[in-house]
DNA sequence: GACCATATGCTCAATCAGAGTATAAGGGGT
DNA sequence: ACCCCTTATACTCTGATTGAGCATATGGTC
């Protein structure tokens, strides 16, 4: 136990501090987290905290993007600090993670980057064409032996359980609950992980190295989150954009296709965008208007976002 | 800059990690959040990283709250990683900071812990009792001179960002602003605060030690945020209470009143809480019925909560 | 028994989300 | 030139939700 009365600089333990981050873009209507190729397999880019060179730990992850990558990010927001002992091997390390926006662009390097699709990470999330079909193929039947290899006295809380996360039974299918289905998938051994005894066939998804997938997961959901009621999809759109552009790219990360007119409506009352003057002829029909972010309801409003309330669909 | 093709314990540098708990609790009306005496003053209380011990963060902060105060949480969540340079003279210290809600019960122990009142932090915050007076008093004016030493090019943004943090001109004040207003009152030089080079005559509120003020604004704010969509005041209620107490806890924690009727039938509507039967008489009126959390809430809803539309006042 | 205080129940209007229908303005084929 | 297809944009309707006020119930106190 520390002495609970001292305040100041510790001289007791040290741990490693790595910062993660997790780099979010969206190329046409697929939405694309950075990775890098690692010894240890496909992994965010990640990097140790490196002593006192710099002021905070966001300025800290920005020169880490910056120098391993060179991509210019125009948003951080700091995540979550994962630190189980079980999450790196050889002892306890916690890493600072960070959701990070930006445009798209090509990105090389030393560290093989790549601009991965994000739902190969969680192909489940993915609603924009239906309900997925590893749904039913696989995640449907692994919750029915999970429930019927229960013990009688927890089937209730089980069932209730799933029903909640996959939206199955009376409930309906929550974007927002992305880490409750990843850790769910975790438990019924559908996900390849490092760490995982032996391999799985047919596992779903992609895999990342370490915990790197749930820390992705956990960006997802908060960038689901924030969407609602902070006008962060800007940051990975260019300068100018037609509206069906933004909702293209809200869709993608929502993982569900809107209504238009209504997402239109929405968008025209929050004034977040103001038209051009342009327009863009390469629609197929009548072209479309371009707009461009009114950046100043960053100063303006209390809570602008996209208005999505729990990001309802169709 | 480490090798980013590495992934694994680090063997770079390492950092000295804390862990802070913000206990909060509701003693009737009042909202309490857990301080503790130490040589450097009044301090959440924290604790270092204890090497392997804790398979997890929250556990570690679990073991040392309960070995530090004794006292029963009833929920914890991570909040955020402090990790400025200057937060702690003498270099680096990271803080993992949890927000842990309590019932109000007396504590005592060695580290002379303190249930404060959160609003003799954040005098500022509390609008029960109408707008509090020190922002006309104190704040207000101070605004005034901040403007009015400003170069010409910034004045428009700096109004702008006067207006919405504290709700003056056009703006309306928004509750969940804890965190802008607290740093903004920082940068007037209204906060006596640790590390500020000269005392201030005539600071705003209650001063903790470090940065422990900011970790409270921080988990003020994300309280709030909570309150709105996730049945968290449940977990400083006793097992039993009425409407108006729930209100009155509610209120406490906003910082502003409600509307009873609306509130009552929210709180119906939304299916948190079932009647037990009995009945409270100590009103001075009609006796309120006595109600209980449904528990089972926790798991049947996606996002349930006390549904305050951006905590919407009367 | 009048009066006060609090709890509880109901109504009404304004607003907003969800969904459908209609019109505008391009391109390509015949 | 015309028709048709595609996409963009505009308007309407309906039900749900919110903010606010009014009315009633049920206790205690003077």
């Amino acid at each position: 136990m520390s002495d609970d009365r001292r305040v100041g600089l510790a001289d007791g333990p040290q741990a490693v501090v790595g910062l993660t981050a997790v780099i979010v873009s969206v190329d046409g209507t697929t939405p694309r987290v950075l990775t890098v190729g690692t010894d240890g397999g496909e992994a965010l880019p990640s990097g140790d905290l490196a002593g006192d060179r710099d002021r905070t730990l966001e300025a800290a992850v920005r020169r880490l993007v910056g120098e391993q990558l060179g991509l210019p990010v125009r948003y951080f927001e700091q995540l979550y600090t994962f630190g189980d002992q079980a999450r790196v091997p050889g002892g306890r390390a916690l890493a600072v993670a960070y959701l990070a926006l930006a445009r798209h662009q090509p990105v090389s390097g030393p560290g093989r980057p790549h601009w991965r699709d994000w739902y190969e990470l969680f192909p489940w999330e993915d609603w924009r064409r239906g309900r997925p079909g590893v749904l039913d193929q696989v995640v449907v039947p692994a919750l029915g032996a999970w429930l019927a290899a229960c013990p009688a006295e927890e089937l209730a809380t089980r069932t209730e359980r799933a029903e909640l996360t996959f939206g199955t039974g009376n409930a309906r299918w929550d974007p927002m609950r992305v880490l409750d289905r990843y850790e769910l998938l975790y438990e019924l051994a559908l996900l390849e992980e490092a760490g995982r005894r032996r391999p799985l066939v047919g596992a779903l998804g992609h895999q990342l190295a370490l915990d790197h997938r749930r820390i992705a997961a956990a960006a997802l959901e908060r960038l689901r989150g924030k969407l609602a009621y902070r006008p962060v999809v800007f940051e990975v759109l260019p300068e100018t954009f037609t509206l069906s552009t933004l909702q293209q790219v809200v869709e993608a990360f929502a993982g569900q296709v809107l209504h238009k007119q209504n997402f239109r409506r929405l968008v025209a009352g929050a004034n977040l965008v103001e038209p051009t003057g342009g327009v863009d002829q390469r629609t197929g029909g009548r072209p479309a208007e371009l707009y461009r972010f009114r950046r100043e309801v960053l100063r303006e409003r209390p809570a602008p976002g996209m208005g999505l309330r729990r990001l309802g669909g169709p």
